[in-house]
DNA sequence: CATGAATGAGACTTCATTCAT
DNA sequence: CATGAATGAAGTCTCATTCAT
């Protein structure tokens, strides 16, 4: 079971660094350091920076699933702004809880512009983060699969932009801004509710 | 006035770069060739590559502001779906014709989560460009300033989130969001409205 | 008997590597990936690389001698022209057949000039070479053996230079070089024939 | 004139560690302390330590032919024994007088068998050799083109394998070979002279 | 015997910055 | 003002070798 631990804690390590540094500022040197390996071993488990940080991302990725479990509860309670504050409240603390993990989104989004490599992987990730999200809407917002799907890249756009703006600025009204979002989103399911009753 | 010549020069060539390259990988040898001068020539007019740097993101902050005025004139009309679409379709379409205005904002953001330095610059930045957007929303949306200021840090994180969604993936479907951003902004207003009235 | 057969398979994947990269750029990864072991075991069977390169020249060496039969068998008949060229046949094709034999050849040309390890070696090998080349050249030419000593390091250093310059050169000429061999060395046996008669 | 003074002397001190080291030893770091310049400079004129090499080369190559004008002087006297002895004293004389110049040549020939990009580099090096030499050989042995032409090969590898023979084994007989080769060669100019007579 | 994870040194290269001209 | 040669540090990656299992 020791098996690859060090190979672990090199992932673990190149998350925070390249969550404190960024990208290219995350350098082999600091990562193996603060994973406690030699320097060396990063390349024996990686064949380049690259596919280190392509696994950290992919990992990332992964983690964004894991609130479906809660939300699915949510979901079989009646539509109302109550809930959807509710539900809204998971990637509003989420933001808050951990900080580095906005952090790590941008970077990954600010690279995927430009590195060709990367591009690929972003594009699975969003998608995937899309299609999560509209699964999530259609659930506890009881919209039809075009509005949420329409909806969720909204929705994604707002969690890491709200999260990145409390980041930088701590004078930002993060609460008020997510309590004008699920007004707003309340507002707008029920029309739809309306519009199709 | 020459003397300015070549100093607006290199901040042009720095903003394209680092654009297309990222901040740490735009490379002064890089921005001096784009500029058309000689590499020390940075060092004269900037104490350092961060200084240029954040030159380059004050003027993009500025830029911001320039569609207030077509934003204005839409101010003068009644509030409708119409209207809000109209409005919507500047921060649409500038990122469908810049698309290095998106790469450098997200290049801004990662920065300023990390970056002490560049903190301040983008705290300013962000707060701007909030203020500038309530001002907008009570322009076009009749909404009390109390809404206004909350929606702004909303719509400031669709723009450039979904702005960046359709940079990294082709298949993405950049219109049908922002009409499901218009519909939803226009339940709001609406609804806002009627709660006032 | 089954424990030498991996020591084996190393010693022919370092030959292979060797021939094809050189020497700095044969890595011990790449013969033991070549030579289907774990790349530890060469440490358990060589005490470092530069000891697992020597016992691959000092085959090499060995496997220079193998021509000796079929040139003792050309020994018995009458010197001739047609005689030469049968007999230079031999280290003209092989240069063909095996290309890798005159790779490796250069490789350990290029190391016994520089490093002091290997000058011993090549020492050996170069005077075994010739002392197995002017008795040929006694036996085929019938010449006395100072002429003959004289001329074994010539056809040494023919053999190896036409052979790499066929094997750079893709339109040289190697048969018209051979051709042209045969006859000077057809000239000269006759003189020294004459002048001893 | 100072101009790219140092851009010699790396080329220079490129050709010294070449020779002593090898193509693969041979470090940036040590040329550069030889040169007596940062190591950075390297990078500064050349692409990589590639470029570096292959300007070396491309100078030695060129060397090759500062003997034509003895030579050429050679040429105007009746063929003899003394005369292609005299002639074979360049590049004997050469070897002895600057063993890194054998070093080089091996050096080159070991990488243009196996790296691509010093191949075509090679090609022509050896091509340009082989074109001089045959010159040469019309003008001191008054042999007729072919015969030039299927020589210059020969005497090619002669040269350069007996030098490196002499640099190898400080026990060979240098000038002993070199007699056997005059003879050799005076033989085979005289009985294409009398063919043809 | 054999493995392959792990190490640390060192190679190449890139880069922001400086400075003589 | 402007140039571009020059520097030295730092980063990534490769490699021969060692060692616990």
């Amino acid at each position: 079971m020791k098996e690859q631990e060090k190979r672990e804690k090199i992932i673990q390590a190149a998350y925070q660094v390249l969550a404190e540094r960024g990208y290219d500022a995350a350098s082999t040197k600091e990562i193996a350091k603060a994973a406690g390996v030699a320097q060396g071993l990063i390349g024996y488990y990686f064949a380049n920076k690259d596919m280190l940080f392509a696994e950290v991302f992919r990992r990332e990725s992964e983690r964004y699933c894991e609130s479906l479990p809660f939300i699915r509860d949510q979901g079989n309670r009646e539509v109302s702004a109550e809930t959807i504050r509710a539900v809204l409240n998971v990637p509003k603390s989420r933001a808050e809880d951990d900080p580095s993990w906005i952090k790590l989104r941008y970077e990954l989004f600010a690279l995927g512009m430009r590195n060709e490599a990367v591009s690929a992987n972003i594009r699975e990730t969003l998608e995937r983060k899309r299609r999560h999200l509209t699964e999530l809407i259609q659930l506890v917002g009881k919209l039809p699969e075009q509005n949420a799907r329409a909806l969720a890249p909204i929705l994604l756009a707002v969690f890491d932009g709200l999260g990145m703006q409390r980041l930088c600025d701590e004078d930002f009204d993060y609460d008020g801004a997510y309590e004008a979002l699920a007004d707003m989103l309340d507002a707008y399911v029920k029309r739809i509710a309306e519009r199709n009753a």
